[in-house]
DNA sequence: GCCGTTTTCGGCCCGACTGTTTTCAGTCG
């Protein structure tokens, strides 16, 4: 376990060269060739300096022997020897530059030439100066453009994102007060990234059918959440929240809805590697239907199943859709048919008033039953949580009585007494082994000295993964989406080493974690490790955020079988590492 | 620079919008 250089540190090297490249005129492909291997290596679930080590980096898709030899020679000296030419050729500035808002690449390289602008401070000053619209190309609405641009800080702020349930909460309402508005027959729905239940979104799209469309597009002003809506027309509309977040409505005749809603559901890139593909076949496909070079007409689909099979292709769940192999696998029938929230039988990671939950045992009983769920594993925090809300081996000896008795009182769902124990920094847990083997369910997680080297805390994690009595892994990169990075942490090794001691992984459904996320579950399951999703509920009303990591594991092509907790209790007791030590040998 | 149920070379999605232009380049999603 070398500690070398992160898949997101190599990533950012190619991204980099890719913008220099396009700084320096580089044909599109060519620099779209780098970013596509800059995802490539950014999202694969092993270390790429370890692959490219091997030689094997050509196995990622989108990497070859070109980017295979740069990502060697910054792993042998530090830089890419490319990068480093280019570097001496163009200003860094001008990357600054195309941060702004109709400036990209062709026009920084203009203002370079053409003025010497080489940092926004500069584009300022000739902006100013009136220079900027003497250069041919250019006008006096560009020069206004890059001046507002400039003064509204544009190029320093970085856009909010909403977490998923707050964007489907937005669009949802949106949607049920335009369809109130648009009259008989007015159908909204939710698209984009939020239809695709990514971990957060930019902006929303939304996709409506109605026969009034020049109202329907009007009634968005009149929507209480709706600031401003600068445009309106028959296709659609673009507004502003009081939220500052980016609305676009776009209305479809009934016969184009697949179309339609297959366009603006995206992603981009499952857009672009659909219509390569359709091209190679002899289809043309846009947002208003499939041109068929054969017989010259287009023809539209009121469905996006009609839309995938007309290229010869299982319909792909929203989710899937992130061209990451979903399209082959639509066309050889390998789409997996993925997990639904119905498919839980129980749920093995909440929390109660024994440390910072908000309701009882008995509560959280109750409202799990309510839920349709078999089981119910009550984990509090164990003894060195550190927020003062502790659970010593006393208390917890206590907690385990409270459990017994609750779950003899109550009918209609197994209560097991567990806990949520600390991973300490040297990787051993903060209660004794004794006390840990009186319990039903042992869980652990890191919720300190997040900071230590990738070397370290793969080697704590490990440690943890081989104890004995750990049945699982709690939150396991730790990170909080857009807002806490993953500690830094081999994941490759954790999932092997949990393949190999048969530690469950957990999906933690929290919202703001969804850990593991949907790549880091995919290869998990791939390597054949049991996947859990729990809620992780602090109070009765958080046990139905489940459905975010449902959502997380579908993104991660999970079926129910992938799943330990699909499982009825009598089944999952036996995946448990601790009765499975017992009854191999 | 990558990649191949037409290819190891010659392609590499599609359309809207904007501003600058007399037919289009650049940018964006």
């Amino acid at each position: 376990m070398a500690s070398e250089l992160s898949n997101a540190a190599i990533a950012e090297a190619l991204e980099e060269l890719g913008d220099l490249y396009e700084l320096d005129g580089a044909i599109v492909h060519r620099v779209v060739a780098y970013r596509t291997g800059a995802r490539a290596v950014r999202e694969a679930p092993v270390s790429v300096a370890g692959l490219a080590r091997e030689g094997r980096a050509v196995e990622l898709s989108g990497v070859g022997a070109t980017l295979q030899e740069k990502i060697l020679a910054l792993l042998h000296t530090g830089t890419i020897p490319a990068a480093e030419k280019l570097r001496a050729r163009i200003p860094p500035g001008l990357i600054e530059l195309t941060r702004l808002p109709g400036l990209g690449p062709k026009r920084a390289r203009l203002l370079h030439s053409e003025l010497g602008i080489e940092s926004l401070a500069a584009l300022r000053e000739a902006a100013l100066a009136g220079r900027l619209r003497t250069v041919r190309g250019l006008g006096a609405k560009f020069e206004e453009g890059v001046l507002s641009s400039l003064e509204r800080g544009v190029a320093e702020r970085r856009a909010p994102r909403l977490l998923l349930p707050k964007a489907l909460a937005l669009g949802e309402a949106l949607a049920d007060g335009l369809i109130e508005r648009g009259g008989a027959g007015t159908q909204v729905l939710v698209a984009g990234s939020a239809r695709r239940l990514a971990d957060s979104v930019k902006d929303l799209d939304l996709v409506a059918v109605t026969t009034k469309p020049t109202t329907l597009a009007r009634s968005l002003a009149k929507l209480p959440e709706i600031e401003s809506v600068p445009s309106a027309g028959r296709a659609g509309a673009k507004a502003t929240t009081h939220s500052g977040v980016s609305v676009d409505l776009r209305i479809a005749k009934p016969a184009q809805l697949g179309n339609l809603l297959q366009h603006f559901t995206g992603s981009g890139k499952h857009n672009a590697a659909l219509r390569e593909a359709a091209v190679r076949r002899g289809l043309h496909v846009s947002e208003y239907g499939v041109l068929d070079d054969a017989t010259g007409t287009t023809r539209t689909c009121a469905s996006e199943a009609d839309v995938y099979a007309l290229l010869g292709l299982a319909y792909i769940e929203p989710e899937l859709r992130e061209s990451r192999g979903e399209l082959g696998a639509a066309a050889t029938g390998a789409i997996p048919e993925l997990i639904e929230t119905a498919d839980l039988r129980g749920d093995l990671h909440c929390h109660t008033v024994a440390s910072d939950g908000r309701d009882t045992i008995e509560q959280m009983a109750l409202a799990a039953r309510e839920l349709g769920y078999e089981y119910l594993a009550i984990t509090d925090h164990s003894a060195s949580h550190g927020f003062g809300d502790d659970v010593s081996p006393d208390q917890l000896r206590r907690q385990i009585e409270l459990v017994r008795e609750a779950d003899a009182q109550i009918d209609g769902i197994k209560l097991l007494a567990g806990s949520e124990v600390n991973i300490l920094p040297d990787g051993s847990l903060d209660y004794e082994d004794e006390l840990l083997a009186q319990l039903d369910w042992v869980i652990a997680s890191v919720h300190t000295a997040f900071s230590m080297g990738e070397r370290a805390m793969t080697e704590r994690m490990i440690a943890a993964i081989e104890h004995p009595l750990v049945d699982a892994i709690g939150h396991p990169t730790g990170r909080k989406i857009d807002r806490r990075a993953p500690y830094a942490l081999d994941v490759g090794a954790v999932i092997e080493a949990a393949a190999r001691t048969g530690t469950m992984l957990e999906i933690n459904a929290n919202p703001d974690r969804r850990d593991l996320n949907d790549i880091h579950a995919r290869a998990a399951a791939r390597a054949g490790v049991s996947i859990l999703i729990d809620s992780d509920a602090h109070g009765v009303e958080r046990l139905s955020e489940i459905r975010w990591g449902v959502a997380t594991a579908r993104r991660a092509w999970l079926s129910a079988d992938d799943v330990a907790n699909t499982r009825s209790w009598e089944e999952f007791a036996r995946m448990r590492k601790r009765t499975r030590a017992s009854t191999d040998t």
